[in-house]
DNA sequence: ACGTGCGGGACGACCCGTTGGT
DNA sequence: ACCAACGGGTCGTCCCGCACGT
């Protein structure tokens, strides 16, 4: 891999500090003076970098996305390594503590699910492709005579889980009802094999 | 109960214009001057009513919790009166195709599960109730001898699935996945007894 | 005539400080922040009067040509009661040292002549409008029998004239500039009679 | 003449390509990125050419006028060469078609006239300088015993005439209007000998 | 009382002229 | 001559308050 250039160094700086941003506040949060000076910048070279701040949100989704999926199965791979099955591993690393605390660097789709089919096209499309990302994510670590909806069903019930443990808060409460949903998951989709 | 002043009504009127505005478009899409527009007034006597837009999306939290919960039980009744089991009835009702596509007029924390969390304090209190009012209707369709955490974990699959479907669309490919994953649902978890 | 409402005399006041803005400083002079501090104003009510800055231009452009207009009609008059033919009284009344001086007042062509042409639409129909009215005035003052052209010509001419004197300052030598030229057209257009 | 060095060619382009801007989008729609684009440069390297961007529309007027001033006296010399006389063969050249459509290549001061008056005094001065130009050609062209403001009169007629024309547009319409404004300056100036 | 008319102040995205480091 | 960044400015939007009708 050749060294970056500075631009481009740059460039993933901003993007990730809105990334964090983005899951942290919301669309609404991201703002591009505060993106920037998170980015060790001032506001007045963005425009230097993007063409709009839709276009920084865009990249920022898939960046987000990429980097939380790339933490996922990193994880993913070290359950499995300890006997999990496929989904239980699934379960136990998406609905564990640090993904209730760390909102700021987990899954897009459990930060922004309820905002996401409000954005104007474009956002919506990349939205729509770290949906399905998920999905797939969760169809393979199905058994393959799985029912068809399974999978969203699945997928639905770890990000709406999350979310609502978050509603919950970020203590000792919130975690325990995680737990419990999950354990609850993993009885009912991962020990009937 | 007495009749309303007119002041009551007017307020109501407010109120209603908000809980709606606020599942179509969320929390930042609720503006003071559009809300009051809707009500059918100038955006200049909003403070003789509510002392901020906080105390407005407080109330306008309850309010949509409320009626759409009225809703619900309503259909719940219907449902049950065919002939379902209780989860299926509930299931049945909650992810239909009404209820993604009517997303202002549904239930509060599928429409605004994942900013609930970045709220401040009064709104995540409100917020949280309603989660635990969910939760609560899920647990009464449940039998008593569900592990714990299963009405918090079905309750977050339906928030979840609902979410997922509306990114995808309120069309007839959001309508379709939102069945497969109810069917998935039904058969899992309403099916076994 | 009814005594104009409040808002209907703030309205007024800024539309009547950016028509003063406009000619003195020229399209891109007028900034919505300015016209408001020189109506009395903050910038932050704008909006509940103009629906954005070209929406402003566009009445300013024709208060600005109603009301130096009306001025020159006046002027027009009290110089044709001293007996002077009615181009005479035009020439003599547009090319005047007041005329020179106060831009801000006075005709918007010979203010926005060469700017006119650049604007977009809606502001460059509203110009157009004002030089056919400009060309209007001149045709009256001139026999019915004139050529064509005559009345496009003495109009450029007294836009151009009064322009290019600007230029050179609104000094005594700008003022004898204007003079001399002046005496040139009268003697050219309105003494052959 | 040596041949330029590179450094001198790149200045030239960058003068040329603000000289057309400049009467194409008048001074505020010059800006230092667009211009050093469409010399084929980064605007990182402006500053090694010019002290501001003042510093460039100063030079940008003196070019535009020299080229415009250079073609004009070309075409005057074919007008004469046809046998016109001085002041027709100016009038006809230019209140002509291609001065109405290409401002971009025409004469600064039709293109400039309402703002140069604007400007703050090193570019006022050019300026003064560029109106003066334009009034001493109208005088070469005119009799010898010509009044004293005839040739301010006149040049004053073709700024106006041209600016006039080019806010009804660059369509049929506009070129009418040039055309009869045109031949009644002719048929007032230039038959009378 | 109840609502309106009118305005204030702050903040948002976006654009521009300008400057160091190479 | 460029690359990258800076800081200030503009238009537009939002939440909020005050004084007036009715």
């Amino acid at each position: 891999m050749v060294s970056p250039s500075k631009r481009e160094q740059t460039h993933e700086r901003i993007v990730d500090s809105a990334a964090r941003a983005l899951r942290r506040e919301g669309f609404a949060g991201v703002g591009v003076a505060e993106v920037m000076k998170q980015a060790g910048l001032t506001h007045g070279g963005f425009y230097a970098h993007f063409d709009s701040r839709e276009a920084l949100l865009l990249e920022a989704i898939q960046h987000a996305d990429a980097r939380s999926d790339a933490m996922f199965r990193g994880r993913l791979e070290a359950a499995l390594a300890r006997g999990l099955s496929p989904l239980q591993a699934l379960l136990e690393t998406y609905l564990c503590e640090e993904h209730l605390l760390a909102t700021e660097h987990g899954c897009v789709v459990s930060a922004l699910g309820s905002e996401m089919g409000r954005q104007k096209d474009a956002l919506r499309d990349i939205s729509r492709q770290r949906v399905e990302r998920l999905v797939r994510r969760v169809a393979q670590a199905l058994p393959p005579d799985a029912p068809p909806g399974q999978a969203l069903a699945i997928a639905g019930a770890m990000v709406g889980v999350l979310q609502l443990a978050r509603v919950h808060g970020r203590d000792a409460e919130g975690l325990a009802m995680l737990e419990q949903a999950r354990n609850a998951l993993v009885a009912q989709y991962a020990a009937d094999k």
